[in-house]
DNA sequence: CTGAATCCCCACGGATACTG
DNA sequence: CAGTATCCGTGGGGATTCAG
């Protein structure tokens, strides 16, 4: 039924449009608080820091369609909505968190890194 | 000497902005690229595949100014630039492989739950 | 509380053409 | 070969408002 995404050549285009939508900053972010255990959606984005609804309900409904995020409504008065991560997910966390505290403690050099050229090519 | 990155506070607020200059579509290609050795920036591009010459110098601009790439230039005619990963980049290429062949891995579990999550929503 | 909808801006990113 | 410059569209993403 689904064309053959086996062969080396056609499994390089799809690691591509899938890098595409999965390396981005919210998804791992999200995936990397999710990953602490479930969350409901304000906690998430108060956890998350500076990211706006719209990204955050954007982000997790392409996550939840991807198979990554799964979505548990009670329908209490008011609503609770909690999210948490498939088994896919949770497979998934190990990889964003290397990646992620690459990130952090890497920080520092990075940082000096950008100083050094900026100084060469402004000044 | 450094402001002190390393309270809990500040660290997420740098992995957040970091991660969104780090994890990106293109970062995570061209490291990888770059994973098995030096190349010029024709072959990176007939490598990446789907990538615009003007994405693929200005993301290794970014990649030499936070240290993680070197631009090595043989002024010959026609001239000669090779791109290398730094000690810094070498360090980031295993937890982007990581991500990366996850995403590989998973490439077909994803299409399927995409496939699965648009008939619910559609039909 | 949890979103969907709308408006709007701008940066990402492609196509093309031009330099050294 | 290895870019830079320019034009330009699309979509990412913020602010605000409305709904269940």
């Amino acid at each position: 039924m689904q064309p053959d995404y086996h062969d080396e050549t056609s499994s390089c285009l799809r690691a591509s449009e899938l890098l595409g939508r999965i390396a981005n900053k919210w998804t791992l972010l999200i995936v990397r608080e999710l990953g602490t255990g479930p969350k409901r959606f304000n906690l998430l984005r108060r956890d998350i820091g500076d990211i706006s609804q719209k990204m955050l309900s954007s982000t997790l409904k392409s996550l939840e369609r991807d198979g990554i995020v799964i979505r548990d409504v009670t329908p209490t008065m008011p609503p609770q909505v909690e999210y948490s991560l498939t088994a896919l997910g949770r497979d998934m966390k190990a990889p964003v968190e290397a990646l992620a505290s690459w990130a952090i403690q890497n920080a520092d050099t990075i940082d000096a890194a950008r100083k050094r050229f900026d100084m060469h090519n402004h000044g």
